[in-house]
DNA sequence: CCACTCTCGATAGTTGGACTATCTATCATC
DNA sequence: GATGATAGATAGTCCAACTATCGAGAGTGG
């Protein structure tokens, strides 16, 4: 197909699909000729998987181009994909000061966390500085009943991991395994976050009424 | 204190802080004479706060404007402040059609979801719509085995719903009521989001190595 | 084969959000 | 009373995500 049907089946666009071939979150078309190219299924497909990212996830152009990078580099061992394919969602929102002694104090917190749970993870691992960067910012607006609830949070964030991993583990090779952590996460977090206040709503009016 | 001042404790700009006043984000100072005014402690926790969700909740500013201007409104009945405080929060971020065959479907296996969990929610709750969003871009992309783990999702969203709901009791009065779930759900939707991803990180290693 | 439409790729322009800079008429304070 | 800070107003900057235009070329119906 041309351009004018992609965009007509994506409802992305034309001007659009060629912003996103320039900033490579979307392969160009098979070229046939010096102004032609085709575009395929696949290129439906992706379009699809962009404008989800964007506008259900939230993220940037730039998050987007990251996570389909991970998604179409060559798969080395599960567990590495895994890895780099979560360094990609994780590192999508920072930004703050982290040398102060809070910060230092939130991280110490955190670790301890994460020896209580049993958990086994890196030392430097992006999600662990993420926690901590929440944590200390609940601290420092003098909100600690929420931080001295982190167990009850992380016993319902392994819960949720479980069920991740399980259907990880029924996929079948390593790209639909990446494909579902991406999704799983990205998709996920604004999913469990409508859940959460859908079960608030019953909660309060149970507890209020 | 005068501006100087409250941009040092703040770490934020005094141009800024005045913009932010513009934006009815942060209430003026009391004015002293024409172009003096005086700022308080209540200064600088606002504008803690107002980093807080612009920084780590990444709202933007306009919805910041509303998160606060319903944490100053005056509270009148418990679970109405508490409601109102759940519509700011969720109507953060939406934005797409919502009329096509698909979504309507997203929206019934909500609804049926609801019903199986014994929740009683709203049929009109934005966070019923926000929920069948995510669910309608998971099927429209090809990941139906996300949604078919939507009662485990649910359950997992349901503990930490308690956990919330747990804080907020514990609080005294409606203000401070209004401001637990505000910030928790806020906040607490990124350190959820991290603590999974520490969840995951641990499982994953366990199941892949 | 020719008018008309479509396409590619390049470049430039637009829009919105979040600041940031400058300016003026005051005040405070040493 | 010189120096420096301040409020408020206005205008400017910067970035991200598009969107518009253009020119050379290609496909297609009559």
């Amino acid at each position: 197909m041309r351009i004018a049907e992609l965009s007509r089946l994506s409802g992305v666009p034309a001007p659009t699909i060629k912003y996103y071939v320039r900033e490579s979150l979307l392969p160009p078309g098979e070229r046939t000729s010096r102004n032609q190219a085709q575009y395929g299924e696949r290129h439906v497909t992706r379009l699809r998987l962009i404008r989800a990212l964007l506008e259900v996830g939230g993220l940037s152009v730039a998050a987007v181009r990251d996570v389909v990078a991970a998604l179409d580099s060559p798969a080395t061992g599960t567990h590495k994909v895994l890895g780099a394919a979560q360094q990609t969602v994780t590192a999508v929102r920072v930004g703050g000061s982290h040398d102060e002694p809070e910060h230092l104090e939130a991280v110490a917190e955190i670790r301890d966390l994460i020896e209580r749970q049993g958990w086994k993870v890196s030392e430097h691992s992006p999600a662990l500085t993420a926690a901590a960067d929440v944590l200390g910012a609940l601290r420092q607006l003098g909100q600690d009943d929420f931080a001295d609830q982190l167990d009850a949070y992380a016993r319902a964030a392994d819960a949720v991991a479980a069920t991740d991993l399980e259907i990880v583990r029924e996929r079948g090779d390593a790209d639909a395994m990446a494909e579902a952590v991406i999704l799983g996460n990205i998709l996920g977090d604004a999913l469990l976050a409508a859940l959460r206040r859908l079960a608030q709503i019953h909660r309060s009016a149970e507890l209020f009424e």
